[in-house]
DNA sequence: GAGATTTGTTGAATTCTATTCATGGCCCAG
DNA sequence: CTGGGCCATGAATAGAATTCAACAAATCTC
């Protein structure tokens, strides 16, 4: 009836907005450009003669209409994922098979979530758990072994199978408190040589901070493995040697003041992860509702 | 997240299409063609992979997928017109005036819902009317008395006011259902020369029937007055005369068989309502909500 | 039952709108 | 004061939605 120019795409957008507190990040969850957004919300702010958020402020603050808006936003874009599972659920049949291949252990801090999620949505879909920490995860794909595999670099791309970045992350370098690197304004690869790290017992090969961070640099430090991020953040805090873990999986550590997160060099070390799918179940509906969740509960 | 086609501008067309019943009105209740209808419900068909309605059924019917997106739409539209609302009024300081002028009797019907949902969302707007039965609707605008005049025909444009269509309805011939004429398809001009012709105690002018059946043809009959509708229809069916009113004001009566309704020609005789606004209100927001309030109602 | 009318569909053309691109301003840090 | 991060702006582009015009199906009428 009224011919508001607000439409679902607006919505999502202010979401993005509300959820990372920066018109660049938002811009990059929608997929668009930083302008497209820009000219998106002007448009909205002529319209309703109010603007919607400050803008100059670090964590982007909504005015009274904006915070309106993201309410109205929330409410809507539920409604309406529901309402389109529902529908595809009956296009379907509801059913259907995820098997996921995994290469990290800190990965299950998110993955857990999503799968809760799925299995509330979609309760005619068979989710699995492949284990493959020592096969290539994408070869799991491939072989059709596994319907979705997280891995850290953007493959070549294969026939028949499709990769999807799914986040950025940052792994920050975790410290005792009373460690003098604590005061440091970020870690440097050097300072890695008198220390002993601390990972899972996996390769070295599989780990951020080697391949992206000391091995660049040439530094080799001492490893000592645990297989809980619990007990990885125990040997850290009682001054065994320091971590390099994704800062989803430590932050409730991080303020309780247990342990302290650097950022790995002036830049921070952040990287990336994807998703590999076969292409055959790319278009599935779970298969992309479980994708966006992920992305979106990131 | 979910990059769905999925646009509030479909809620609206599934919206109008459930009220409409056919894709015709739909399509003129938001405005386009019903080609772009025909696309649109296309394009969303093939990304649900489902149809949404029964083609070839009279009163269009939807099926499961369609009835939900329906669902979806009445929510979404509600939530978004009451927090578009809301916004409105923290910009405007929700205040304003609305003095109507009203020229037909039977207006009030769908007038008085629409005064109501007024006053519920937009308290701070002072609400009046304006007694001009006698006087010329357009000019009370003109004049700066009235706020918004309800018109029968498209008067030509003036500076400073604005003309909006409001909807279009169709005048029924209203009979006793033992007169005879209650078993013709439809009513001719000639059917009125026999007997009374029952309406408002208002000029000949101001009547569909005369206008624009019964003058045409050079049809003068006699007239008897009543002041309200329960008071005309009373008198057609003790068979006192016959009556010629709008279906909204007469639906509950002849579902009952009180009376009988008979389109008026064989093409039915449907007049059309206008608003008449003065343009430095056209955009108020409160406006645009009454004008969609009535157009949605009817 | 044949023509006419109403109603919806279709593909191509058009028009409109959103996004991008390239640039520039602003603010804070060093 | 200078450089980088971040957003705004205007023109250009690319993409979509709408319209147009012609057609198909169904219903009504005679």
């Amino acid at each position: 009836m009224a011919q508001s120019p607000l439409e679902i795409r607006h919505l999502q957008t202010l979401a993005a907005l509300a959820d990372t507190g920066s018109l660049g990040r938002a811009a990059e969850r929608v997929f668009v450009t930083p302008s497209a957004l820009s000219h998106q919300l002007k448009a909205l702010e002529t319209h309703y003669g109010a603007p919607l958020f400050e803008r100059n402020t670090k964590p982007l603050r909504l005015t009274q209409a904006g915070q309106r808006l993201v309410t109205l936003a929330r409410e809507v874009l539920s409604a309406t994922a529901q309402a389109e599972r529902e529908i595809a659920q009956w296009v379907s049949g509801g059913s259907g098979q995820l098997r996921i291949a995994v290469e990290c252990h800190t990965c299950f801090d998110w993955l857990m979530p999503a799968m809760d999620a799925l299995r509330e949505h979609w309760p005619e879909v068979e989710l699995d758990l492949v284990s493959g920490f020592q096969a290539e995860p994408m070869a799991l794909v491939e072989g059709g072994v596994a319907d979705l595999a997280v891995i850290h670099d953007r493959p070549a791309a294969r026939p028949g199978v499709v990769v999807e970045t799914l986040f950025r992350y940052e792994t920050l370098g975790i410290v005792s408190p009373r460690d003098p690197l604590a005061a440091r304004p970020h870690l440097q690869p050097a300072d890695f040589t008198e220390r002993t790290l601390i990972s899972y017992p996996v390769d070295e090969a599989m780990l951020d901070v080697v391949r992206h961070f000391l091995a660049p640099a040439g530094i080799k430090p001492k490893r000592r493995d645990a297989e809980l991020t619990v007990a990885i953040l125990q040997l850290v805090a009682s001054g065994r040697g320091i971590a390099a873990l994704p800062r989803w999986s430590v932050t409730p550590y991080l303020e309780r003041g247990y342990v302290v997160g650097k950022p790995l060099g002036p830049e921070g070390l952040s990287c990336e992860l994807y998703a590999a799918i076969p292409e055959s179940l790319s278009g599935k509906p779970y298969m992309r509702d479980f994708i966006d969740t992920i992305r979106g509960g990131a």
